[in-house]
DNA sequence: TGTGAAAATTTCAAATG
DNA sequence: CATTTGAAATTTTCACA
């Protein structure tokens, strides 16, 4: 599979679209688009096939179904060999109130973005999840007040 | 609109699967819950009333439309005023490199995930659209070398 | 890529327990 | 009164032009 894809107006204009309501039926892309509703139907499951289209996503109030509040866990695991990090990175996954988890660059390995009830929920968490493992070095905690989304993803401009 | 909603174990079941995979059809969701068709409907669209479901999103792959470089920006803005902090949100949003944009209790006011093009693109990015903000005191940038989604959203388990 | 028809799904009103 | 039934409206899907 091509690490990048050949995208066409017809293909990126879906994409757009799709990006702002993903359930948004071939016949009003079609008609949004201009092409047929088969056309899109096309375009849509070359996308997936290619791997630009990774699948679809239900956007859920962590709030409503009570995890009010959430935080960012920068963590430390020390040593930062494969033989520890394989094992941290399918535990941090499993567990309920992780929402995503990012390997980075810089002296804090690891960002966990985090859901949970509560603070009492959170220094649970964070004390019998991370702190109390040996290979967890350090946990910073940084709470959200508020959070966005952006516009769609679209190629970037060539530059001049 | 209540703070949180009263779902009950098929509710729980259908945004179990929904999280899995969104476009699970009503007749699927309906075989692997044990209702009818109809009545996964008529869930689906309480939870959408209710708030618990906001949308349905496309996740793509940033990397297939030439976005291959992901990265976190911490950004210290100052002072840290309203009449300064509205404006810098919604230009981080509009910007196309932005996937999604937090703002945290600690030093460093924003977190901003975004994806670029490489290298150039994110020193770009960083001194145009950050560094050269008055507003902008501090950036701080790491970069994303994997990233992983997690396990479905369910309420907190009661403590005991 | 479009046309048009078949299959499947979504949607809803009335019936059911 | 939430749920199911059953049928209509819509969408998805596909063979062929």
């Amino acid at each position: 599979m091509p690490d990048s894809v050949a995208l066409d107006s017809v293909d990126l204009e879906i994409l757009r679209l799709l990006q702002n309501d993903a359930r948004t039926t071939y016949r009003d892309l079609a008609a949004a688009v201009g092409v047929a509703p088969s056309t899109c139907l096309d375009r849509v499951s070359r996308l997936r096939r290619g791997g630009v289209i990774l699948g679809h996503a239900l956007r859920m109030d962590p709030a409503k179904v009570g995890r009010p509040l959430e935080a960012l866990l920068s963590v430390q695991v020390r040593p930062h060999r494969r033989e520890l990090i394989g094992p941290f990175v399918e535990r941090v996954r499993a567990l309920p109130e992780s929402r995503a988890l990012f390997h980075l660059t810089g002296p804090d390995d690891y960002l966990v973005h985090v859901a949970v009830a509560g603070t009492a929920d959170l220094q649970r968490l964070v004390l019998d999840e991370f702190t109390s493992r040996r290979e967890v070095a350090r946990v910073e905690t940084r709470l959200i007040f508020q959070q966005w989304t952006c516009g769609p993803l679209l190629p970037p401009v060539p530059q001049a």
